[in-house]
DNA sequence: AAGGATTGTCTCTTACAAGAGACGCATGTA
DNA sequence: TACATGCGTCTCTTGTAAGAGACAATCCTT
């Protein structure tokens, strides 16, 4: 999100002749309101995605005309509306597997006591779909919707078994590799670590997004063999080899229950 | 729905020199898919929103790649996105009243055993924005996302409450007071509706949809005199007067937990 | 095997939207 | 009272995307 579209703009922004398509520019407002969470206003959010000010009067008139946007009680500010709400509530109803994933997850953490996450494959990121925060004192943060570099995560690992090497070094960029600590990956271990993850039919990744905890993920599938998502539950990091291993069994249970043909 | 937007196309959609912008495209196509609530072919698509094939296939190409659409199991149709499940996510997160207008429709529905919805304003209609179906033998029709004319509905008359005549002329079409029925509501008789509705403070309606249903309404504020949503019961057109009154009793005191000043 | 219908891709033209920038109106602050 | 900063609206130009249509490749139906 950082760029939008990866074009010139040395330093200066400038660019001088190249003019965006309309369609593109909402794309970019509408991430970069997911991004950031809130509502802002429009002289902002012209600046947040670096587009003119007048093009984005404009396109904030026809989304929040269409009801994609709306403006928020303060006046000036907008946010997502309520047509997107509705929009996403048909995708769920459309998809058995979000549904359902949904509420097993739900049931997972009350049931263990732990944050408990269902994660799918997003544009060739990894996101977080839908999750439920554990009873643990400290929360384990992980908001819906966040994106995550794939390497980071036990549930990466899962979704891109299957594919071969040269699909993986697609989706994967250098950055993708560096953890938040600064270290960096080995792509070859990361590769290793999928076809790994992929007969074992689970993965388990401990302080790599952070140092305290630990990540257990199972893998969905909608078809046999197709990894179409992950379950995964985040344990503190000092979680013993025994209920980590009763909590993979558990998991492995429940994703069964999802899975299509898995 | 049914058009799009209200030009020429007399009779053989012919129009001559007139290029609609993608982005309208874009937003009739995701309001066709709203309303098929179906995976569909990109050229039924495109027969369907009245867009040439060329253009359609761009646009899908650009949402798919976006996000925002997908394509379904089959391989050729398309249908909502994760994308837009996760900025509807994001407008439930940012919307208080959404949020515990969703839990208080479900716990309502579950007290009562009877059907129960929150409603709102979406661009001038009348929107189920959640619906807990009640636990009768027969099922009541509503689909969340479903928009119906203002007129035909309880709540319909309380979100029009504070609205001047001439505002509430132009929200309602002609078309709308036409019942399902075939009978057609005088104006002047819907506006003395909406009056009476906003000094009662609840409303209820009878075999106006249909002939076996009653439909109780009240309305949530979301600040003093500003009616922002509302929550009915629909229940059988022969419940009791006493019956009745107890449910709108319960229904005004959880919309007034609700209300932010009201 | 021939015929019609549909699907995905490509090319080219021109109508039109993206963008630059000016304007007036609110603020806020020296 | 001046000056700066941000907001919302407008106008005009020109680069470009919407659309028409041709094309090959699949499908079904006969």
């Amino acid at each position: 999100m950082q760029d939008g579209n990866a074009l010139a703009m040395s330093a200066d922004e400038k660019t001088p002749g190249s003019r965006e398509k309309g369609l593109t520019r909402v794309l970019e407002i509408l991430e970069f309101l997911h991004t950031t969470q809130r509502a802002i206003g429009i002289g902002d959010l012209a600046k947040g995605v670096n587009a003119p000010r007048s093009t984005t009067y404009t396109l904030v008139r026809s989304l929040v005309d269409a009801g994609l946007l709306e403006m928020a009680g303060d006046g000036n500010r907008v946010y997502f509306g309520k047509k997107l709400y509705l929009y996403g509530m048909d995708y769920v109803r459309g998809n058995d597997l979000l549904r359902r994933g949904r509420q097993e997850v739900d049931h997972l953490s009350r049931e263990t006591g732990e944050t408990s996450e269902l994660c799918m494959l997003q544009s060739g990121r990894y996101t977080i779909v839908h999750s439920s925060p554990g009873t643990r004192p400290f929360r384990i943060s992980s908001a819906t919707g966040l994106q995550i570099p794939l390497p980071w995560t036990a549930s990466g690992r899962l979704l891109l078994a299957g594919l071969d090497r040269a699909a993986i070094e697609a989706m994967v960029s250098d950055d993708d590799l560096v953890l938040p600590d600064g270290r960096k990956l080995r792509l070859d271990d990361f590769i290793a670590d999928i076809a790994k993850a992929g007969v074992t039919g689970y993965c388990v990744t401990s302080g790599l997004v952070d140092a305290y905890t630990k990540c257990l993920a199972v893998p969905v599938f909608s078809a046999p063999g197709k990894v179409e998502a992950t379950m995964c539950l985040v344990v503190p990091i000092d979680t013993s080899e025994e209920r980590t291993a009763d909590l993979i069994g558990l998991l492995r249970g429940r994703a069964g229950g999802l899975s299509i043909g898995g």
